[in-house]
RNA sequence: GGUCCCAUAGCUCAGCUGGAUAGAGCACAGGUUUUCUAAACCUGCGGCCAUUGGUUCGAAUCCAAUUGGGAUCACCA
């Protein structure tokens, strides 16, 4: 049982006991000692005075009373005003501190939920090469799938990859035509690259054709449809869905080369998936499940036989799920690709959507079609909808050349942090040094996306944005390696459990605290999907650390229990920042 | 036009289900090293929490309206 509720239950007791009314649990409010005052945790009493028909202040100090007569964690009190500031013992806490310490992942969930849950992301278009909003996705998505991990669940990390329709059909065009046979071997370029390259080029040249169109007198909406590009591309798309041999063959050789592509930048980005879910293998799905909702009148026909759902009572609109023509339209591949994942696997608890906030309200459609459909599990099912991207330009167009290129962001970090290194005099010349480097890097960007509130858009300033000092992923790997390097000297520290008695500095106090936030912080980020939350709570620790660091002595300490304290408390400080480091996909060195 | 999201220091962001004098980092001005990594630590500067009402003992937080910004509403994906 931890403080809280052990605090909870005493007060619930306590006031039935003193005023004869049993109070309400949920009012019950701890929140942390304003630093102007002495205590560990305040209890606001004003919810209460209703109850005790006394001042708050006097409210305070009756419970206050009886909390230290009937709890040995409460050593103090004091009333301030309709505060109730409670001095914990410190006893509690060197309690609580070996217990931490004799923990091997500590704040990890022990035991597993045996809920398996399923987390999206990533999902590029197979047309082009991965940008800074994929990173944003990719890093919100593994780590939100090992935060859930940490909290001990099973998660599938699965990846959707959009690897049909008419943009990757311009791609394949566009190299038919002006490639001359091109490959990544033969021109150098990574195998997205390439293919993106051919988008652009599709793209110039269909717009050449529409100016031309518009100059001989059609409007631009028909010359959009008419210029000779977008039509062949049409048909092509129509020979992919046909299996044309020879476009297959095409659409295969150049999926490829960006697969390998992707997977270049994946492995520098650090992740990982455990299956992967191909839209041309799932897009004829759904149309099924669509038919039987009609036949059960979930759905109707509109004039020209296609086939809509009406949400106008849960506040949407009306919406297509097929074509006249019987074709199938994205969601209802989306409707078909849900169910079958429940058919892969039948105990999922859960599928978390990393998705850009754009989609907010298709998945919000989705879910309700799936319920409608009569599947339970619909309300499981969470999008994590995160914000855009911005730069300090705008929105980032591909068309305008503003889009940040995954690769070159990330090793244009690499280089950065190199250059700081040298200049701080840090740098060697080595392998190993390089590495570090690219530790480095990593951590400035992945700390920068990771820290910012997933659902909310962020501003990335190439020049300015991403720094190294302050508040950002190389100071958190600096106090690990700072912690380590301590460690290293103190060769012969043994592990021994703390007194309870010893007496504590208020600083170390504050770090005890810390580290106890630390499992309902990885509980909250893990039910919140918000790894923000960690790398938020982690930062605070990482300072805290330094603090103590820097006015306190540790290996120096003359005093050998105060000695075993620090270094044990330096130890496991250490261990919950390379642990949440990890949670985060940031790599923590051993040295910097 | 309908719906949804957002607005906190010059800049980038915290601020959990309402609680004490609203916090960090960057930037700017200074200071700290004969002692465990100065990528650190400390001090200062910086705010009408977009505006106006409401609920409450108490509002950055909840509600409404207004203003400004963004997204979305296709027989596109």
């Amino acid at each position: 049982m931890n403080l809280e509720d052990k605090l909870k239950s005493a007060i619930v007791d306590g006031i039935e006991k003193l005023y004869n009314q049993k109070p309400d649990e949920k009012r019950i409010n701890f929140q942390k000692t304003s630093k102007d005052f002495e205590g560990d945790v305040t209890i606001v009493v004003f919810p209460f005075t209703g109850i005790s028909k006394k001042s708050p202040e006097q409210t305070a100090k009756d419970i206050g009373t009886y909390l230290k007569e009937n709890l040995t964690e409460v050593e103090n009190f004091n009333v301030v005003k309709g505060f109730l500031n409670l001095v914990i013992s410190s006893s509690f806490w060197l309690d609580f501190f070996n217990t931490a310490s004799a923990t091997e992942h500590f704040g990890f969930s022990p035991a597993n939920t045996g809920k398996t849950m399923m987390v999206e992301y990533a999902s590029p278009n197979t047309n082009k090469p991965l940008h800074l909003g994929h990173i944003r996705n990719i890093l919100l998505g593994y780590s939100v799938a090992e935060i859930l991990k940490a909290n001990g669940h099973k998660v599938l990390k699965v990846q959707v990859i959009n690897d049909r329709g008419i943009h990757i059909c311009k791609s394949m065009l566009a190299w038919q035509k002006w490639g001359n046979g091109e490959t990544p071997e033969t021109s150098g370029l990574k195998g997205d690259k390439l293919v993106g390259k051919y988008y652009v080029e599709f793209d110039k040249h269909y717009k050449s054709e529409i100016a031309e169109l518009v100059a001989n007198g059609l409007t631009k909406e028909e010359a959009e449809k008419q210029a000779p590009s977008i039509v062949e591309a049409q048909a092509m798309l129509l020979k992919w869905e046909a299996k044309d041999p020879e476009v297959y063959a095409l659409w295969e050789m150049m999926n490829s080369w960006v697969y390998a592509g992707f997977d270049v930048t994946y492995n520098s980005l650090g992740v990982n998936f455990d299956k992967l879910y191909y839209e041309s293998q799932t897009w004829l799905r759904g149309k099924d499940e669509v038919l039987k909702g009609l036949d059960q009148s979930i759905f109707y026909r509109k004039e020209g036989q296609s086939v809509w759902v009406d949400l106008t009572k849960e506040g949407l609109d009306e919406k297509v799920l097929l074509r006249s023509d019987g074709t199938a339209v994205y969601i209802t591949q989306d409707i078909g690709t849900a169910i079958l994942r429940y058919n892969d696997f039948p105990d999922l608890s859960g599928i978390v959507y990393t998705v850009a906030t754009e989609q907010d309200y298709h998945f919000k459609v989705l879910f309700l079609i799936l319920q409608k459909l009569g599947f339970e599990w619909a309300k499981n099912c969470y999008h994590l909808s995160y914000g855009m991207v911005d730069l300090p330009s705008g929105k980032m167009k591909s068309r305008e050349g503003t889009v940040v290129d995954a690769d070159d962001l990330m090793e244009e970090m690499i280089t950065t942090a190199k250059e700081i290194s040298l200049e701080k005099g840090k740098g060697e010349d080595n392998a190993d040094a390089e590495e570090l480097y690219r530790m480095i890097g990593m951590a400035a960007l992945k700390y920068f996306i990771l820290k910012v509130d997933p659902k909310k858009k962020m501003l990335f300033n190439p020049q300015e944005s991403i720094d190294i000092n302050g508040h950002t992923g190389p100071f958190i790997q600096y106090t690990h390696a700072r912690i380590k390097s301590l460690l290293r000297r103190a060769d012969s520290h043994s592990a021994t459990a703390v007194s309870s008695t010893l007496s504590i500095l208020p600083k170390e106090k504050e770090l005890i605290k810390l580290i106890h936030q630390f499992s309902a912080v990885l509980k909250e980020a893990g039910e919140a999907y918000s790894p923000a939350l960690l790398a938020n709570y982690i930062y605070e620790l990482a300072k805290e650390y330094n603090q103590f660091y820097h006015d306190f002595p540790v290996l120096k300490e003359e005093d050998e229990a105060k000695k075993n304290f620090r270094l044990q408390l330096t130890v496991l400080t250490g261990r919950i920042i390379k642990d949440s480091l990890r949670l985060l996909g940031i790599q923590a060195p051993e040295k910097m």
